[in-house]
RNA sequence: CGGGGUGUAGCGCAGUUUGGUAGCGCGCUUCGUUCGGGACGAAGAGGUCGCAGGUUCAAAUCCUGUCACCCCGACCA
């Protein structure tokens, strides 16, 4: 698929040519059918979500889609800490020395590791030069694991002070060798939970709940259905034990990792020296887990609803559910006005999952049409239409953003706030039922090697293929190879992807086996 | 790190081969006419041509060096 010479196709001919006929326009271009990379870019750069930086591989996150990500944050975090988790925050530098203790860890995140090697800068010829190398280079977080065991490590004495179940929400960089916006930027947000727990079971057991919330989140509030599983071993988090994960399919028929929760045995708990007495009063390691999601949950929003006329935004996590587009012909301007403001402050009083109802009114002196097509583009639930018109009759016009643009109902303004919630709850179903139809539809049954290879044959093999899987990292490795084709979990019910059977034939291998995998290509 | 490519106005580009110190579209500002599906006209604002040297009467253009970014591969939330 080559995402090559994307123009970054700038202006849009108007929509509103009427008129001709022909095929439909599209708010943005290209289509998704005609180069998917590409219209991923037009979206979250015609939705304002961000901005490529002057940084390499990093991006500015604007107030439209930094306000999903606070909303991401405001639901987990109250999930975390109903689970009882605490946030506290720890130091953004890493010395390298600390790092290297757990050897898969270094394997896994050494290449791209930012490194300081200097404090202080001089001026010099009118450029700023580096001067004080520092005794020991610091890299900059690429995950916490290491820098937050050493403080635990301290904390930790007894079993009296397990579980220690904590989570920090900030910022690390991965210099990755291909960024890309959301999805594998060089910095990026996230959360990452670290807990520490008295046995092998409670960790075990603290790693599936976390991976529990992750998929109810993204199910109940993103509207993208997920496959929850386990890695194989090639796919699994430098020094874990066990590594989980919830799967999601982009419309391109690409998987991509929604969130990820470790059991990371006793490894880490060795490399940082985490030891406590026991009940019978031995020193023994303590047994760590460590889970995140990142912002590239929002690149997940976007390639799982969005469509060519731009970002779709579940209702439960849209920074506004509704924009108000007051209609403004010159006379009753002020009577409009007042409506508006009327009708928003009294949807504004309504709630809707959990958190009160936004509704924006849009009062910039721009075009109809313009505001029209740009919440359109932006993704936000309802559009409300008001106008004079409107008013004589006591009524607005209310247009979805899970149905066409031309599509709008009549709704009396009286009864139109209390409506609202209903609407909104039809969008978030509407949206997560397409999804999973969408999943469902790309994913095949397949049963050996020939038909997994004509899945995937060629450049758009897509989609995900199911099957009972007992190959080894070998094999793993071919496909990668030859495929492009990973393991991307060994779902946690076979069921859920379709499979009823307790056992058959490995696709590969052809012997008898209860594991079930899901391949596919992935971001 | 290997292989390609590009740096000229906020964005997208032309101009470079054949040196004569900048132009187009969109966007932006103002005014007028418009306005319930992306308007039109007029008048404007905006650029050390990535950076540093060199050649020349004269450099966006030629030469040398350098930096940055993008795309394709291996890695990853």
């Amino acid at each position: 698929m080559s995402q090559a010479q994307g123009k970054q196709g700038g202006n849009k001919s108007g929509g509103g040519g009427g008129g001709g006929g022909g095929k439909p326009q599209t708010a943005i271009t290209p289509t998704r059918a005609e180069n998917f990379p590409e219209w991923y870019q037009q979206v979250v750069k015609e939705a304002e979500l961000a901005d490529q930086s002057l940084v390499r591989g990093c991006m500015v996150i604007k107030p439209w889609g930094f306000g999903i990500w606070e909303n991401m944050q405001a639901t987990l975090d109250a999930e975390f800490k109903r689970t009882g988790v605490q946030n506290a925050s720890f130091p953004l530098f890493i010395p390298v020395s600390l790092m290297e203790k757990e050897a898969a860890h270094v394997d896994g995140f050494a290449k791209e590791c930012a490194v300081v090697t200097h404090h202080r800068l001089e001026a010099k010829d009118g450029k700023l030069i580096p001067a004080a190398p520092l005794t020991e280079p610091l890299i900059v977080r690429p995950t916490s694991e290491m820098i937050i065991g050493a403080s635990f490590a301290q904390w930790v004495q007894s079993w009296r002070d397990l579980p220690l179940l904590i989570n920090q929400w900030c910022n690390v960089v991965r210099w990755e060798m291909r960024p890309r916006v959301f999805l594998r930027t060089a910095e990026f947000l996230w959360q990452e939970g670290h807990t520490v727990h008295e046995t092998e079971a409670e960790a075990r057991e603290r790693a599936l709940q976390m991976l529990d919330v992750y998929a109810a989140f993204a199910r109940d509030v993103l509207a993208v259905p997920v496959i929850p599983g386990r890695k194989t071993d090639g796919e699994r988090f430098p020094g874990a034990v066990e590594t989980y994960t919830i799967e999601a399919m982009m419309q391109d028929g690409k998987a991509l990792q929604a969130g990820t929760s470790h059991f990371l045995g006793q490894n880490f708990a060795h490399a940082s020296g985490i030891k406590f007495l026991d009940r019978q009063s031995q020193l023994v390691h303590a047994w760590t887990t460590s889970w995140g999601v990142s912002t590239r949950l929002i690149g997940a929003l976007v390639m799982t609803h969005s469509d060519d006329d731009g970002l779709v935004l579940p209702p439960r996590i849209a920074p506004a559910h509704a924009v108000i587009l007051p209609i403004y012909r010159g006379t009753d301007d002020d009577k409009v006005k007042a409506a508006a403001e009327d009708l928003a402050a009294k949807i504004n009083a309504q709630s809707f999952g959990g958190r009160n109802v936004v509704c924006r009114v849009d009062h910039r002196d721009l075009r109809g049409g313009e505001k029209t097509w740009g919440w359109v583009k932006k993704g936000v639930p309802v559009r409300i239409e008001i106008g004079p018109r409107d008013l004589e009759q006591g009524v607005a016009m209310v247009a979805r953003r899970d149905q066409g643009p031309k599509e709008k109902q009549t709704i009396a303004l009286a009864e139109l706030p209390a409506k609202l919630p209903g609407i909104l709850a039809e969008i978030q179903a509407s949206l997560y039922a397409k999804a999973e139809a969408k999943r469902v539809s790309m994913t095949r049954r397949v049963s050996n090697e020939a038909e997994l290879r004509a899945m995937f044959a060629g450049e758009g093999g897509s989609g995900l293929a199911v099957g009972f899987f007992d190959a080894d990292g070998a094999a793993e490795a071919k496909l990668r190879e030859e495929l492009a084709v990973t393991v991307r979990c060994l779902p946690m019910d076979a069921a859920s992807v379709g499979i009823a059977e307790k056992q058959g034939p490995c696709i590969l291998t052809g012997r008898t086996t209860s594991r079930v995998a899901v391949l596919a290509r992935a971001y």
